[in-house]
DNA sequence: GTAGGGTTAG
């Protein structure tokens, strides 16, 4: 009956189940511990482990000891498990399959990896399994060492779903998305079918290639396999299009588990919403979550807090910060106070965004000083934003987003002796500058732009195309922004400098390749500037077209003239 | 009757 409550995920009734039962032999208490441990509640499965110990004079057994085991593992409490260790060899269980391989793990997990190593090295060649192997793969790929761990993967003879998913899962991670594909294409055509762990996975890697086409495609297995309805595969499924531009997308599947949502289904629609400008509906579906009674992590708040920025709501987000300390006690992290740096700087409250890093009980780090340094930039304030640089420097010598934000800031007042002697001093530091790309995918290929690099074969078309609109929308009203421009150069050049923005190129080449009326999706590495978002504006109603632009930080949709962000980003 | 390796959010 415990079990049985467990495996629904009520682990409140299936406590009220276990505190009824007059006689709890070691099965009942077996039953709550892996209960607990499979849902992730580790915590609880370490109390009542202790509670068990004190009140009974039961002796764990190897179920016991493997739950337990599996619990320090994901708490990676290295200490505690060691003395299990112990109690395991006093009582020699040690020789069951599941015990050793939860100690690996629990090793391999939790810093261990040489002891870990070392325990599946002294066990006979017979009975070395893929679960052990898997799980000391896994303890390599946490350290970022992917070499060992593939070599661990080709060598196993029996690999399982699981131990592909591994596999797949540690490139992820470690940033390598191609390989992810390219084992993920090869499971495909030799390996064992993919489950949800491994679709959720994949579909991770689409939202980071930003790939709607492709996203669409694991979408479509993920029904073939019947594995859409696993949460875990609904949730990254919202991801997915949201991070590929289709907010229509990750609404209908955040529809579509009406019954079925858990706090990352709800916090990743939240994300969605405010990346998309739709700051209100973001926080709307926040209030509706709390009064469902679903109770928000961290996450959740920096989606909240996120949504108050893209769209200006500087009281408000200061009283979800409150809530979400008061309230919900949860402990603010960098990435929040980023959020009320940000949230002040962009409302230009510029001094009060500084004074709270003042008042910051850590260090602060590089973000919360490029936060600050980027929302001076937008303000034009530039005392301020040297004192940032300087700072954000000190910590981390060779940012280059730091000195470009600079230098371009002094270009934008036209100071331009000040705005060489950064780059100059960036040049002998040997800091390299971040080009500013974007690209575009039509057809499952993807075109990518620098500025004004002209590469691509359809070069001439291209530029042709520009000038044309560029004629056309100045007709409707558009005043190129030469502000924008960073360079000390006449007002022709800059113009012509303007029409060749990454962003622009990757525009008229879509126009150029694409039926009428298609939606466009650009996506661009850095921050949209000031004219291309005005000209992109006049390009939509030109040609009666939507234009979705991602840039580093959100969307923009632009439509029949206006964009989805009120010019507020 | 119970157990062991792998997800998803910024």
């Amino acid at each position: 009956m415990i079990s049985l409550h467990m495996q629904c995920g009520c682990a409140d009734l299936a406590l009220a189940q276990f505190k009824q039962m007059k006689e709890r032999d070691i099965v009942s208490w077996n039953s709550l511990i892996a209960g607990y441990n499979q849902h992730g509640l580790d915590m609880e499965a370490l109390t009542t482990f202790s509670c068990m110990l004190q009140d009974s004079v039961l002796q764990p057994d190897k179920f016991t000891l493997a739950s337990i085991l599996s619990a320090c593992a994901n708490l990676e409490k290295l200490e505690l498990g060691k003395q299990i260790h112990a109690h395991i060899v006093r009582a020699e269980l040690g020789t069951y399959d599941a015990v050793k391989n939860a100690l690996i793990t629990m090793y391999a997990k939790s810093g261990g990896l040489a002891i870990a190593q070392k325990i599946l090295e002294q066990c006979a060649t017979s009975d070395l399994n893929v679960i052990a192997f898997t799980a000391l793969l896994h303890g390599y790929i946490k350290l970022g060492d992917i070499m060992p761990a593939r070599q661990i993967f080709d060598s196993l003879r029996d690999r399982d779903v699981v131990a592909w998913t591994a596999m797949i899962v540690g490139y992820v991670q470690n940033g390598l998305n191609n390989d992810a594909l390219e084992l993920f294409m090869s499971m495909i055509k030799q390996g064992p079918k993919p489950n949800s762990y491994t679709l959720a996975a994949m579909l991770s890697v689409s939202s980071s290639l930003a790939s709607l086409d492709y996203g669409k495609q694991i979408h479509a297995s993920a029904m073939r396999s019947g594995e859409v309805h696993s949460v875990s595969v609904s949730n990254a499924l919202i991801s997915m299009y949201s991070k590929a531009g289709s907010i229509g997308g990750a609404r209908k599947v955040f529809n579509l588990i009406y019954f079925n949502r858990d706090t990352v289904s709800w916090t990743s629609m939240i994300i969605a919403l405010a990346q998309h400008g739709h700051g209100e509906d973001a926080i709307e579906l926040f209030e509706k979550m709390l009064s469902h009674g679903i109770k928000p992590d961290h996450i959740t708040y920096v989606g909240v807090l996120s949504a108050c920025i893209h769209v200006g709501l500087v009281e408000q987000g200061r009283s979800y910060y409150n809530l979400m300390t008061n309230v919900h006690k949860i402990e603010p992290t960098h990435s929040h106070y980023a959020c009320m740096i940000d949230l002040l700087g962009r409302a230009g409250l510029l001094q009060e965004a500084f004074n709270f890093i003042q008042s910051l009980p850590v260090e602060p780090d590089v973000i919360a000083w490029g936060s600050l340094l980027s929302c001076c930039k937008v303000h034009k304030n530039v005392d301020l934003a040297k004192d940032a640089a300087e700072r954000l420097l000190l910590i981390d010598p060779d940012n280059s987003g730091a000195y470009s934000a600079l230098a371009n800031l002094y270009s934008a007042c036209g100071r331009w002796e000040e705005a060489a002697q950064v780059r100059r001093s960036m040049k002998n530091k040997g800091v390299k500058k971040e080009q500013g790309f974007s690209w575009i995918q039509i057809q499952n290929k993807v075109h990518v732009f620098g500025v004004d690099d002209g590469v691509h074969t359809q070069k001439e078309a291209i530029y042709k195309m520009m000038e044309k609109i560029w004629k056309e929308i100045k007709n409707m009203g558009f005043v190129p922004d030469t502000d924008s421009v960073l360079h000390d150069v006449g007002e022709e050049v800059k113009e012509k400098m303007l029409k060749h923005h990454s962003e622009k190129l990757a525009i008229a080449f879509g126009l150029i390749n694409t039926p009428e009326n298609t939606t466009l999706r650009i996506m661009k590495n850095l921050r949209v500037c000031n004219d291309c978002h005005s000209a992109i504006k006049f390009i939509s109603k030109l040609v009666g077209r939507e234009i979705i632009l991602r840039d580093a930080t959100r969307f923009h949709h632009f439509k029949n003239g206006k964009c989805s962000c009120r010019d507020y980003w």
